[in-house]
DNA sequence: ATGAAAGCGCTAACAG
DNA sequence: CTGTTAGCGCTTTCAT
């Protein structure tokens, strides 16, 4: 073709404002640019932060993200899976709604990637970015501890979510350490939700012998065992200690002292989308576990120092972050 | 075909768990149930509710969402839409960055529906859902005049954006209204980030003369604003009156009085989708607007009652609701 | 009724 | 190196 002719036809495309058409070309190198992600629930804080990650990730690479809430409910989450897989995605990165019944076999028989994110799936193993989340809820209950609280409950979700049992863990580890004597009854686990918190919390707080403190496995949780306290008209700490996980934005306004362990969410969304790029570009390899540490932040330390004798350790006043934990990256080839 | 013959055809290709290939359908079909859905960020709530509530509409039809994060910058929204236009999507629902630069001109041109939400496109107009912001910030702004307060300042985003426009302009129609100086130093217009209402707060409440009660323009800079106060050390409502709009769910933590507008962020997703769906299905007919009102919300409205003279309508404790305004929707034909 | 064939718009493989 | 062709896996149309 001569060049004049070619630039013609290039010209009168572009008046014409031709683009090539995506899904032709999806159709014909079997793969779409599109990732899925399948979160419980875009409203919880979060997965929107995990959500916006991956969106950074992904866009980089001139990937786009399907949002896919589960809801928790794992007939939605199966018909995402499928049609996730019909639809022939690039890779997935999901956040199971349940470590043992969650199946991602029709994305893997479709030969399409899998990462988990904050939960396992131990019915298809996959690739996984985990908190370590034994030692966040370990080092918060010492913290509760240290601080003198003897009586400590613990609100968490359950329901074979990695998550919540592994949060169980280390809160029992850390009590049986101290010798405390762990309640049954103090144990409260079940939705992960904001009302599920607030009731646990009313249900706890209410007892005559009651928790002196509170550990709360998640940032909904937390909000609902505030709302509690606050409906209970105690002080914190005089009355009732509180710790939980998730860090929030808001949390400086509250006038009350709390040990929070946040994670590192951006670098979960991170992790999981470079998994996934790894495993597209190798499907072979060995599976593995990333762990990434929590970050202790202490929220209102100031108001502390005057109502504890716990003698907490360097405080950077800027930051508010304290114990910088050395990233323990356990990325496991299992 | 034997019914035999057809019967085992089906049995096998179950076995093998064959799955029609979406991709082939949907180029040969031409349109791919696929909506795309542009936002400024998915972690501000405002949008991760209206997120959730699209999701939950366009799921209910077997739609699929693709979330785009323009981050507020144009080149971002305009390769997105562009994208968008090349996967020739069943439709797409937006938040334009700037009233007067969006284009969904490749959008329109590829014949793929599209609808504005919380903000207008003006140069490529489109079927629009919007908040009635010059009423809610007429309202707010009332509010804090029968309280008393002469020396109202705002803060809220600008550059060409509708919400913030119309959020002005019921600001100054209730204060022109009620025969009050406006200072322009004490109209702080910008990003709409918790950064800047943090600092135009800062900048209003330091003054020697300054505003008594200040009105926020979305959630962000309510936080920011919110901080800032806290940082002053300014008690509320005593030293600074405090309105805004968009409400968040920890709000009646803060021991403080707030009146707050909330927007009908799921409903807005709905009316949005349900504009798309009606754009799919006939295209010809006349763009729409639809406006929906805002729901006033008293946060911590009780320990108001003792700190001001105010006479406030009934409120009705359970719902801390008041003002039950009639939604106005003027679904204009334009 | 059922079955064959065309074609959506691309890209990759192949022929000139 | 340029230009033609085959075919991705469906759905729709057309012929039987």
């Amino acid at each position: 073709m001569r060049p004049a002719t070619r630039e013609r036809i290039l010209q009168v495309a572009r008046e014409l404002g031709y683009r090539p058409n995506g899904i032709a070309r999806n159709l014909r190198t079997q793969r779409s640019k599109i990732i899925g992600l399948i979160i419980s629930d875009v409203e919880n804080p979060f997965y929107t932060s995990l959500v916006r990650a991956v969106e950074d990730s992904a866009h980089a690479q001139q990937f786009s993200l399907v949002l896919c809430n589960s809801d928790e409910s794992p007939e939605k989450e199966r018909n995402y899976i499928q049609f996730l897989a019909d639809e022939r995605v690039a890779g997935v990165i999901g956040s199971p709604t349940s470590e043992t019944t969650t199946s991602f076999l029709p994305l893997q028989r479709a030969g399409i990637p899998v990462v988990a994110v904050d939960r396992r799936s131990l019915l298809t193993p996959v690739d996984t970015v985990l908190l370590d989340n034994v030692r966040a809820a370990y080092d918060l209950t010492r913290y509760l501890i240290a601080q003198g609280h003897q009586r400590i409950g613990i609100i968490l979700p359950g329901d074979n979510i990695t998550s919540g049992r592994e949060r169980l863990t280390g809160f029992l580890q850390a009590m049986h350490e101290s010798g405390l004597p762990v309640r049954d009854e103090w144990i409260c686990s079940g939705k992960g939700s904001e009302a599920f918190g607030f009731q646990s919390a009313i249900g706890l707080l209410s007892q005559i012998e009651r928790p002196t403190a509170l550990l709360s496995g998640n940032n909904l949780i937390t909000l609902g065992v505030l709302k509690a306290v606050q409906h209970l008209g105690l002080r914190v700490p005089q009355q009732v200690g509180l710790a939980g996980l998730d860090e929030m934005p808001w949390m400086t306004l509250l006038r009350m002292p709390l040990l929070i362990a946040a994670q590192p969410v951006r670098e979960m969304g991170q992790r999981a989308f470079e998994l996934l790029c790894a495993r597209m570009s190798d499907s072979a390899h060995p599976i593995r576990e990333v762990r990434l540490a929590h970050r202790l932040v202490y929220v209102n330390a100031e108001d502390m120092a005057s109502t504890t004798s716990f003698t907490r350790p360097h405080v950077d006043p800027e930051q508010k972050e304290v114990m910088p934990i050395q990233e323990h990256r356990t990325t496991l080839t299992l």
